[in-house]
Parts: C-alpha cells; structure tokens; sequence
RNA sequence: UCCGACGUAGCUCAAUGGUAGAGCGGGUGGCUGUUAACCACUAGGUUGCAGGUUCGAGCCCUGCCGUCGGAGCCA
C-alpha cells in the first residue's frame, strides 16, 4: 500500500508501474460514458489522488456506482498524466476494492463546509477533513521538531510523573486522583475522610507542571526538558484554555534569566522554521482558508529577533499607547490579555517582557536585587498572547523559604524541593511553552480545541 | 465563574403572536473527461428541555441544559 503523498510526488508513465492505494473517498462523479472519477484522500497530505474507474471493472455498477463520501476503498491500478484540468497525474483503475461504505443518509461530514463546533461534535470523524489533517499533521511536525531542538542541545528528555502529592500552590485547581469509594470513605476519628488511607497514602493529585520534578533532575543532569500531558481543573472556558494540554517544559542549570529568554527565542524559532520548511502545502490551506496572516507571522518569528523589554518598561509603553484599555496599565497589576495584544502590535511580532513584581508572580521565581520584581519572562506572540512562561528559580535557601513564608506556605510541605537548595545548589532557570498554542500560532486556528485531537474542557471528556 | 448573544429539516439559516420555509446535503431521472459540476422531480420537523401567559406561542415570561463571543485564571 502505497501513500498518496508519494504517488503524487512520482512521475506518470510506464516506470511508474503499478500502484496501490487506500484511502477515503472524498467524492464521485459519473460519466455517461461509462466511467467514474473517484477523488480518494488518505490523510497523508492535503491533496487527494483522482481515480478513474471504468465499466471494465468486473464491481463498477455494483460497487463504484454506489461510493460515497466517507467509504473506505483499496484501489489498484496505474499512475497516468491526466488530460482534465486541476490534476497533473490520476490513477487508471484496474481494481477497486469497497471496504467499508459509509450511508450518505447518516455520515455527517458533506462536501459543505462544516463549522467548527459542528466537527467537535463529531470529533472522531474530524481528522477526514481538509482543516484537521493539516492540523495533525502540523502539531505531529512540531512535536518532532521539539524533541530534535532539545537533542541538538544536549537536553535529556525527562518523563516526569503525572500523579502527584505535591500542591504547587498557585498552579491553579488540581484534578484529585483517588481510589476512595465516594460512598464509603474510610474516616477518621473525628468524622474527616481518611484521606492517608488512599492509594497513595496522601491526597493525590494530577500534575499541573513538570517543573519542579524537571527542577531535580537539571540539578544532577544539567539540561533537561518534559512534553507531556498536564492537567488544570480552572472552569475557564475560552479559546486559548483547556482542562487537559500539553506543555513542553525545558530546565537548565548553571542558567540565568538571560540564558532562558535566548532559549525560549530560539525555541519559537526553531519550531517556526521547522513548520515553514516542512508544512508548505497545509501553510497555503491555511493562508488562504483560516488566517491570511498566518504565514507572515511564523515567518517574523522565524527571522526576525524578538522585542525584550521589562515589565516595567512595558507598562510604561502602555500608558504612553493612545490605546483605549478596558483595565488602565498600572504597575503591579497583571498584564491583561489587551495589554499582551497591544504590546506585540508596538513591536510588530514576539517580544519578551521580563523582571514582573514579585506580588503576582509564584514563589519559587529568583528575587532580583531591587527587591520588588523577580526573574521571570513571558513571551508573548502575535494573535496568541503569553505562549511561554519561565523564570530563573530562586536557588537560595533563605530566599526560597521567605517566599513561601511570605505565602503562607509551610517550608516544611516542600522538603525534597528545599533540598535541592540545601544541597548543592546552582542557578538555574527554565519555561513551559503550552504546545496547544504553538500549535495555534503554526496554524491560525482560532480556537484552542481544534488544535488538539479530543479536547477536555469544563463539562465536556467526550471521544 | 461573570457579562452578552444564540438554540427551527442531516448541515447553514429564514419565518409582525395567526397554515413552519429556502439553500446545501440525501433519493430518483436527465446531461457531461468530470473536478464547489449542472437541470428537473422528490422525501425530510416533538422549533433544546420543563413549566407559564394567551382563543392561539418557533416568537412573550420563568427555570434548566447546551453552544459561541468577551473577561478572569493561566500555558
């Protein structure tokens, strides 16, 4: 079985030989004159391959004549130059085999356009269409293209667990993990639930980042990074949230904050070029059938060197904007998702703003000297807003422990993970790209849900 | 979770409180090296769910469910 992809890369003739395909029929259309052409897609590349199936096939009236969208075939025939317009080459049949048909009475895809929360409905069927194939494709490239950016660097690719007991405060709401029957705990004395009599001993809890486990291991390997699936039970319902998603969490030693906005910058653009190089014909689907900007943009993240400016400079630029906020710039607040748009309309593309207060930044991020803002970096990119988050960790002890204090957290919760301070410790520094967003961003697909093959979001774990 | 919109045929949408319609898709027939094919005919409905107002509700009122857009939280 051969894939379109490459059999539409071959030249037409008799070296061409004979040539076997499966796919999807997309559609059919009927000749009087006593032969059919079937376009048949296979999911590996865009295009689909026309197949002319004539009379002389022993099934034509019983089996061509009666293909529909969705139906499922294995042609076999020869790869010849097609005298119709709109394909170099097509496929002269000399056998189709039917091998699962699809009623067209039920079968909810039609060659109409479908909307996108029409296909979510149907998100086992989505990955046949034009629009989620290009998507699986671009997201399975960027996925390759992580892993390779990361082994060029010596980076040690790093499963890190996905049950935990430890609450990253300020995370966000954690999904529990229990085996505790809701109808009968085990309780305590005092009428509590017993929850040390769980599976694991503790109340468990999947992960919302990687990064402190990612955080030990830079402390004996030097540079390592997670890509795994995390988890956040916020009831936020918005285009760029999902309750499940993936993030990519690089973390180095012997790093500063500088040395982890360089990584993040070539990051973006390693992942861009990759897309750019590798992506060309579902880059021209998108361009011209979901967002006319999306190539510029990558194309910007691929060459031209990203804006990096503080916080505080950018707050600064904000109120000197004659932009109309909603919420007014003011130093110390959260930058608003306004404020992350306008910011990279200033700058024409990515930028990295840096060195945010310590007040609305998580503990375990690097002091600076002024006292008031911490090592932390954002980038932000155009059309998506914060797609990396990351910080230089506060490697000193005392330091660690007034933050948290500060906090009210209990130093004595976070053991292992003051250990690493105790012990040995280095500066080091790292970030999560949420992959979902990168994937937005190599796309120009709105809605975060249509990045990722079956999402997971308040009040929907459907497929 | 908050604010706003929406929910009618398989899909996308119409319909002053007064007989529920169109386009696409499906079926049948015609035409054609076709390619968003085209032409004719045809089938297809518990108007999201539950109450209420009214002689009469797709339309007005209340509650619930769901979807979308914006916001918050963040990646």
């Amino acid at each position: 079985m051969e894939r379109i992809k490459d059999v539409l890369a071959r030249e037409p003739g008799v070296e061409a030989g004979a040539v076997r395909v499966g796919g999807w029929v997309r559609t059919r259309r009927d000749s009087k004159a006593g032969f059919s052409f079937v376009e048949i897609n296979d999911g590996s590349c865009l295009a689909s391959l026309q197949v002319v199936a004539g009379r002389d096939l022993p099934n034509y009236e019983r089996d061509v004549l009666c293909l529909s969208m969705g139906s499922s075939v294995a042609v076999d025939g020869v790869l010849v130059a097609s005298p119709g317009a709109g394909q170099k080459v097509e496929l002269r049949a000399t056998a189709m085999e039917v091998i699962g048909r699809a009623d067209p009475e039920t079968y909810p895809l039609q060659k109409k356009e479908i909307s996108y929360e029409r296909l979510r409905e149907i998100a086992h069927l989505r990955p046949r269409t034009n629009t989620f194939g290009a998507v699986l494709r671009i997201r399975g490239e960027l996925a390759y293209a992580v892993h390779s950016f990361f082994r060029e660097r010596g980076f040690i690719c790093l499963h890190s667990p996905i049950i935990t007991t430890s609450d990253c405060e300020g995370a966000g709401a954690m999904f529990r993990v229990t085996t505790i029957d809701p109808g009968a705990p085990p309780r305590r004395p005092d009428g509590a639930v017993d929850t040390a009599r769980d599976f694991f001993g503790a109340s468990a809890y999947l992960t919302v980042s990687g990064q402190l486990e990612a955080e030990a291991c830079a402390c004996g390997v030097g540079r390592v990074y997670t890509f795994g699936p995390t988890f956040r039970a916020e009831n936020s319902n918005t285009w760029r949230h999902l309750a499940e998603f993936w993030m990519v969490e690089p973390e180095m030693a012997f790093a500063d904050l500088d040395a982890d906005a360089q990584l993040a910058e070539s990051f973006i653009r390693a992942l861009a070029c990759h897309v750019l190089a590798n992506c060309g014909a579902e880059l021209e689907f998108f361009r011209k059938r979901v967002d006319d900007g999306v190539v510029k943009r990558l194309e910007s993240a691929a060459t031209k060197p990203f804006d990096r400016m503080t916080y505080t400079e950018a707050v600064e630029r904000l109120k000197a904007s004659d932009r109309k906020f909603e919420y007014a710039p003011e130093w110390g607040g959260d930058l608003q998702s306004e404020h992350e748009r306008v910011l990279t309309e200033i700058c024409g593309g990515a930028v990295v703003v840096t060195d945010f207060p310590a007040s609305i930044k998580p503990f375990y991020m690097r002091r600076s000297e002024d006292g008031r803002t911490v090592a932390a970096m954002d980038v932000l990119a155009p059309g998506i807003g914060e797609i990396i988050g990351g910080s230089q960790r506060e490697e000193r002890l005392d330091a660690l422990e007034q933050n948290m204090r500060e906090r009210g957290m209990d130093p004595a919760n976070y053991g292992w993970f003051l250990d690493l301070r105790r012990y040995g410790t280095v500066p080091h520094a790292g970030f999560g790209l949420g992959f979902e967003r990168m994937v937005q961003f190599c796309t120009g697909m709105r809605n975060i849900r249509d990045v990722i093959p079956f999402p997971r979001t308040p009040g929907n774990a459907e497929f």
